[in-house]
DNA sequence: CCTGCTACTTTACGTTGTAAACCTGACGCC
DNA sequence: GGCGTCAGGTTTACAACGTAAAGTAGCAGG
């Protein structure tokens, strides 16, 4: 009995799930190069060398992380209406990466993909082929979604402020060093359009999405 | 006279821009994590440290070789035919992404752009406008566009294959691990067209961008 | 009681960015 | 001509990183 004491009190042991979740969690807050095998252990209450009786190395720890990303996408379903299904999962997968910012560079890197990946694809096409896209232009439609919506996430990522309020000060910042007048366009725009109140770069995001669902739709029916 | 031969054999002294290109090309060919400072320094024949009288830190040497990168990419020119001027663009800032993949998480994030980038940016909104372009759809416009630029040269970098031939070891190799036909429409698209002889992955690119430009040119002729 | 395994710790190594101090040859100035 | 100043390098040093290798504590099964 004193001995189950004793064991219960015992930290509780580490597994895999266990790991990726504080990793996930502190790349989120700090980005990836916060993402340290010692801090990750100090969090976990254990040492670095720990983690690598559950993991081969960092980038296995990675690849693990990357998978449940995956796996919080939401699959799209096999129904004929395409369109609202690529719509639905596009916000998706916007969402989770704009969630797991560190995950943008890494999503298709891997060179083992993990099965929450694979089914991912897999339901994409499916989806698509479903909705009556023949094999070519469904290569041709899953690549222009999927580089538009990494390449969004990408870019507002990139982006050196949030709010519309901040952009006034990084804008003046930023131009700061150079004369007045020297890039008249550049000043037009941020002054009379991304600077109002009202205006959030997110927003961007659907205008280009139905920009370009509107076009498959067009190739869709002519196929 | 002696002390000139010396002087002559004595080594040429760095500069940034001399340092600037010698770090692009080593992160051209063995990516950002094989640029350290040291083997910089090793290259030009100088102390790591030596590097610190010309830049900052290694994050300004970063900010100088993303400027350099800016600057290899065409301006567009202020004509009319807008669509014309952005598909050069395009296909010019993907092929600079391309020649410097490293660069792609970073061209935008940069919080003090250099003249290049600036200059860059400013060329392309003033290429819209004078194609007629509100503000608002400009606006609209360059966020697509380069989300598609970028989020292409971004997929296509994180490939782990490049020809067509190596798919086939790849995705075997990626698919191994699963039971087969567990996931039938990759399997179908991966052998019926990827692994296809003839095909490249690189060719989509051109297919989307058609499709966004002529989405756009909808979009101006409704305004 | 021994054996061996699992989960974790300890120690150590090479590599990284970079702070701080030091050296050295060229140049301006009286 | 001598002398201070300084730009442009070197040397040394440190903390943090990923991780190899070896050690250890506690339990399971014979």
């Amino acid at each position: 009995m004193a001995t189950d004491i004793a064991k219960a009190e015992r930290r509780v042991p580490l597994t895999r799930e266990r790991v990726l979740r504080a990793a996930i969690e502190r790349a989120d807050q700090g980005g990836l190069e916060a993402l340290t095998m010692r801090k990750l252990g100090q969090e976990l209450g254990v040492e670095a060398m720990a983690l690598y009786h559950h993991f081969a190395n960092k980038d296995d720890l990675v690849d693990g992380m990357v998978d449940l990303v995956f796996g919080e996408i939401d699959l799209p379903d096999g129904g004929p209406d395409w369109k609202r299904a690529m719509r639905k999962r596009a916000v998706s997968v916007r969402d989770a990466l704009l969630r797991h910012r560190w995950a943008i560079g890494l999503m298709e890197s891997r060179r083992t993909p993990g099965p929450a990946n694979l089914r991912h694809h897999d339901a994409v096409i499916g989806s698509l082929r479903a909705g009556g896209f023949d094999i070519a232009t469904t290569a041709h439609a899953y690549s222009l979604l999927d580089s538009y919506i990494y390449g969004f996430a990408l870019t507002k990522m990139n982006l050196p402020f949030e709010t519309s309020e901040e952009v006034g000060e990084v804008a003046q910042a930023m131009l700061e060093p150079f004369p007045a007048g020297e890039y008249p366009h550049l000043m037009e725009i941020l002054t009379d359009h991304v600077m109002q109140p009202g205006y959030d770069y997110g927003d961007e995001f659907e205008y280009g999405l139905e920009l370009i669902l509107d076009g498959l739709a067009k190739m869709h029916d002519q196929a």
